[in-house]
DNA sequence: ACTAAAAGTAAAATAAACTTGACTTTAACT
DNA sequence: AGTTAAAGTCAAGTTTATTTTACTTTTAGT
């Protein structure tokens, strides 16, 4: 699975931490999906979803 | 986390059984997701995405 | 070169998703 | 009424997501 955390973050200009703390996740939760080592969960990918108006498919792409 | 994979099975006449199967998913872990007992995995929306050719939102609904 | 913020990483613990196996209930059919 | 497929459920176990704490590395500024 891959997204474009890193991407949206700097056109939001958001640190990780700042990202996190939107999401309610901790920092380290941002950088591990971020740098691939597991996927988000449904909820978490719809809250970045909505935090920047996208869909989930625009921020999350499957590699199938 | 609401979801429409109950009326989605109707329309395309599968079972719990047969939608888990082409999901590669337990029959009980489709029917925890229709009863609302726990939400997908990201993976998992995808892939049930995919199949019924819809969107992620268009089958499942966060509820916040 | 020094500093500070941000990012990266890792281990241990908890929570949530998912499996397997087994059993009960519901719906439909004969 | 008896049978069967599908749906519902539950407990125990495994895997994956997430947290917390803590440390290291990178980046950018002065």
């Amino acid at each position: 699975m891959k997204n474009r955390l890193k991407v949206l973050r700097a056109e939001h200009d958001l640190t990780q931490a700042q990202l996190a703390e939107r999401l309610n996740v901790s920092r380290q939760t941002i950088n591990a999906i971020e740098k691939g080592k597991f996927d988000p969960s449904l909820p978490l990918a719809f809250k970045a979803a909505r935090l920047f108006k996208l869909s989930i498919e625009d921020i999350f792409q499957d590699e199938e």
